[in-house]
RNA sequence: GUGGGGGUGCCGGAGUGGUCAAACGGGACAGGCUUAGGACCUGUUGGCUUAGGCCUACUGGGGUUCGAAUCCUCACCCCCACACCA
């Protein structure tokens, strides 16, 4: 009996002390780089975790086994809010939460088996990581990538503090309940804008990625086509302007709509008698929080009317200006004109009895909005649209664009749903943004060699505003221009600033001259494979891919996208539903690694399903697959006789399997279905299992399949393999031994699958005849249109399962003269499928069919046993031919 | 709502027009070996059966076809992501 836990212990020992998973960048080797989304360091491993470890180390040892020089590093995400919240519950240091926290993370990593190479390691909080964040920041504020803008954030006035989206708990403070509101403040942004169409464009180069991410990014980036069409106002003489990409809805325009954060309506009512009731309106839409505003679920349209018309350019008539909640003011131009042809605007003008109208219809006949219950947003026929009545709209879209343009009202433009990132946190536990304001010289970024600007230690975490703003020692700074008492920028960067470009640190993680080595990362990027969940397939990918070109127009790195391949593994389930401790139906990995031990684990989650799919958790799985590893094991420390002779049909049999084996699960890890892999191997072991059975185990075979055993194992179940690999005599390590490698001459040898059936391809019988006079039938499939070539090929395959081997096989086939018969039976084409393509154009008729049948083949299913009579099909008692081919000849036997 | 992915036997999952009652594995059941359990081995695992087959089956309806788990179509259900982007 083996014990899993002491065995995975001995070989974490033992990988560490001689450092087996310790890489150096080659160029004489290829490379392989494997990565997984580093973790935010929460305490321990959950299922989560352990799902994505499990792939990301098996498919990485499975590399490594196969001569790759690979880079399969780990690190910690240590930035962020609940290091944070939990400091403010505490009263400590997020540090030395953090800290604890990677501590507890990375003793059960260990654990686990994987094979990290933890000389790279390093936390996003370590001051050698984040200054380099500092210095890619001011380098991009030097390009003009990084700017400061007002932008609305999550206010609690009670804490007087900043709220994150995720501390807003129904529009309520986490911490006191209070009302949230929304406030504006000069916020960091980085430029991402600016790289949306090579971000789209790009996106087609990704082959290796998940379509629905690709899709996904796409509309995130969102690019549509439009235009800006300006209305002129009455009683004055300005105009605003909208962005549609529906100007051939332009004619239905009842009303305009203006976000209320839109600088020109204070303009608009000022000194009106609107303007009471509008501030009003927008004071109310401006106590909703963020959240509560950017969702269209159960969220009313809210807004009033400004007292104001436009002139619609293409008709003339006199609209009415409002200001709602729906509108977002940075997209488009903040102003929307709104008609019956939009869900939304159809909404808010039902609640504000604004009249509407419609102008395309299926047929282009005229339809009655106010009748209607909803908008009209398919396409159709205009009408009532001037001299565009009666133009499909898609058409209309073009020459009312054109018209408008000609006009001189307005002009097409490109909108991107992409908006600029920001970036500014109002918190302490994050990358200080090394910037200085300086009473003379205004706003200046920190000199290069000052960095890092590093978080101070003196701060309180009270919960109330950012403590950076209450430590001196911090906020106090001397401006490099002038010398002058300067003021240090409090905000810290968003976490996903950290992330964006952490791949390109662990080529060289202890480089000091810039973020990292170009000429190293050179060899090691882009990420060969890169795994993890697909909550991050928008913003972290979409960063890390903006980061990575921003890198290269900064001469950093030659490389265009930092990822080639991606996996986004499913969620794991229990009883159907994600695991959440909040619904407390979790499963603790460290039990299962402390009791059936760690491989047990990692076998588990990647025989349960494919790594895509969601995993529901089973317990009796878990016992199915400790068996089994036991199973393994048990053959290694069998004490059957082993004797050397010659190959017995049964060694070679043995032999085939493995060597199919051995093809298979490399395929199938190749195409990440390590369920499918496992299964192989467990199917191998049983076969194995069988063999030594038999008493009769020949020496060398035995060997092989053992050793080949452990090595497909290995990056499965590590620990055990490297036991196993050991036990056989082998020298340490089987993690780093090469990879077996079939050999299709002994896959032929395999006699298990003699299968025959007939195919409509004359080529196909006659290469299986060749096969088989060179005695190596292999797997062929015959497909037959007449039913009794079924029959035939059921009698045919109880023939071979009666059979032993290829030899027997053969032997009653050249006795039956199927040579001769094979040419003929592939020629009979029955009439009723003389038309179909695909089947040679031979017709026989039923006749013909008929006699060519009796005459041979009789005597070969004679050969078989089979008792056969041959019937036409109308006199035949075989429900099966009547169905098949109602009212068309047909031959069965019976 | 929009976009994506799915629904196959107890479970995971193959299969994407004809060797399909459906690979492979797990689980379950029965038998063998054991004092017993574990491990291991053998068999069974949709129903009926005179053992030749027959019937019912791949979410449900409708269709195409000589033939459908597979193709088309309409439903229903589940999962994921995004979310008032004009």
């Amino acid at each position: 009996m083996v014990n899993f836990v002491k065995v995975q212990e001995k070989w974490q020992g033992r990988w560490k002390k001689d450092r087996v998973f310790e890489v150096k960048s080659d160029p004489n080797k290829p490379k392989f780089y494997c990565l997984e989304m580093y973790p935010y360091p929460s305490g321990k491993l959950h299922m989560g975790h352990v799902r994505n470890y499990s792939i990301g180390d098996a498919y990485a040892r499975y590399k490594r086994m196969n001569g790759f020089n690979v880079l399969y590093p780990m690190g910690y995400d240590a930035f962020g809010l609940p290091a944070e919240n939990a400091a403010i519950k505490n009263k400590s240091h997020p540090k030395t939460w953090t800290q604890n926290c990677i501590k507890m993370m990375k003793d059960q990593q260990i654990q686990l088996g994987l094979s990290y190479d933890w000389t790279r390691e390093f936390a996003s909080f370590d001051e050698d990581y984040y200054r380099w964040n500092q210095w890619i920041f001011l380098k991009l504020f030097e390009k003009g990538l990084a700017y400061k803008k007002a932008a609305p954030i999550n206010w609690c006035a009670d804490c007087g503090t900043v709220l994150a989206n995720e501390q807003v708990e129904d529009g309520k403070c986490w911490r006191c309940k209070n009302q949230v509101t929304e406030k504006n403040l000069e916020q960091w942004f980085l430029k991402i804008t600016a790289y949306a169409d090579r971000l789209l464009e790009d996106i087609d180069s990704l082959e290796h990625w998940p379509e629905k991410v690709k899709i996904m990014q796409r509309n995130w980036i969102g690019k549509s086509f439009g235009i800006k069409i300006s209305w002129k106002l009455t009683d004055r003489d300005s105009s605003v302007e909208t962005f549609t990409t529906r100007p051939d809805t332009i004619f239905s325009v009842t009303f305009l709509v203006i976000a209320p954060e839109h600088p020109l309506v204070f303009e608009l009512i000022k000194g009106t008698n609107f303007e009471k009731a509008a501030l009003e309106t927008i004071a109310n839409i401006k106590r909703q929080t963020i959240a509560e505003r950017t969702t269209s679920e159960g969220n009313d349209k809210l807004g009033c009317f400004l007292g104001v018309h436009a002139i619609n350019p293409v008709n003339g008539e006199k609209i009415p200006i409002y200001v709602a909640n729906f509108v977002i003011i940075d997209y488009g131009t903040g102003i929307v004109m709104a008609n019956a042809h939009d869900q939304r605007d159809f909404e808010f003008a039902r609640k504000y009895k604004i009249p509407l109208k419609f102008v395309i219809s299926e047929d282009g006949s005229p339809i009655d909005a106010n009748k209607a219950t909803r908008a009209y947003t398919n396409d159709g026929i205009l009408f009532d649209s001037g001299k565009f009545s009666g133009m499909h709209n898609r058409d209309a879209i073009e020459e009312i664009s054109k018209f408008i343009e000609k006009t001189g009202r307005g002009k097409r433009t490109v909108n991107y749903k992409l908006r600029d990132w920001l970036i500014s946190r109002q918190r302490y536990w994050g990358t200080p943004i090394p910037i200085l304001y300086c009473q003379t010289c205004g706003t200046v970024p920190v000199p290069l060699d000052q960095l890092p600007i590093k978080l101070p230690e003196d701060v309180e975490f009270t919960g109330e505003g950012n403590p950076l703003l209450a430590s001196h020692t911090f906020i106090h700074a001397s401006c490099p221009k002038c010398g002058r008492s300067a003021k240090r920028e409090t905000d810290t960067m968003d976490t996903f600033v950290d992330s964006s470009w952490y791949f390109l640190r662990y080529c060289s993680p202890k480089y000091s001259s810039a973020p990292f080595d170009p000429k190293i990362a050179d060899y090691w990027m882009p990420v060969d494979q890169y795994i993890g969940g697909i909550e991050h397939a928008i913003l972290h990918l979409l960063y890390a891919r903006f980061f990575t070109k921003a890198l290269k127009d900064l001469g950093l790195t030659t490389i265009d996208e930092p990822i080639h391949r991606l996996l986004c593994q499913g969620m794991v389930t229990l009883g159907g539903v994600t695991m959440s401790k909040s619904r407390g139906n979790v499963v603790d990995p460290g039990d299962i690694m402390e009791n059936q031990g760690s491989d047990t684990a990692r076998v588990f989650i990647l025989f349960a399903a494919l790594p895509e799919k969601e995993l529901e958790w089973d317990d009796q799985g878990v016992a199915g697959v400790n068996r089994f590893l036991l199973r393994a094991w048990n053959l290694v420390e069998t004490d059957s006789a082993v004797v050397d002779r010659a190959l017995s049909n049964n060694d070679r049999h043995v032999l085939g399997k493995l060597h199919r084996t051995i093809q298979k699960v490399t395929q199938e890890i190749e195409d990440f279905r390590f369920s499918l892999a496992i299964g192989a191997i467990m199917e191998f072991a049983n076969v194995l299992a069988r063999y030594r059975d038999s008493g009769r185990l020949q020496k060398e075979v035995w060997k092989e399949c053992l050793n080949s055993l452990a090595l497909l194992l290995s990056p499965f179940a590590p620990h055990l393999a490297e036991e196993m690999w050991e036990r056989l005599g082998n020298k340490p390590f089987v993690s780093i031994a090469p990879w077996p490698k079939f050999d299709e001459s002994k896959i032929d040898i395999e006699a298990e699958w003699v299968e025959l059936m007939l195919q409509e391809a004359v080529s196909d019988v006659q290469s299986v005849l060749s096969l088989l006079r060179l005695e190596k039938p292999r797997e062929i499939t015959f497909i037959v249109a007449e039913p009794w070539k079924y029959e035939f090929a059921r009698q045919f395959k109880i023939a071979i399962a009666q059979s032993r081997t290829p030899g027997e096989i053969l032997k009653l086939l050249m006795n039956t003269g199927l040579k001769v018969y094979g040419q003929e039976i592939t020629r009979i084409v029955p009439k009723w499928l003389s038309d179909t393509s695909k089947i040679p154009k031979v017709v026989l008729d039923p006749q013909r069919e008929m006699d060519s049948f009796s005459e041979g083949n009789e005597a070969l299913l004679k050969a078989f046993g089979c008792p056969i009579q041959v019937v036409k099909e109308q006199d035949s008692k075989h429900p099966k031919a009547k169905q098949a081919m109602p009212g068309k000849p047909a031959i069965v036997i019976e």
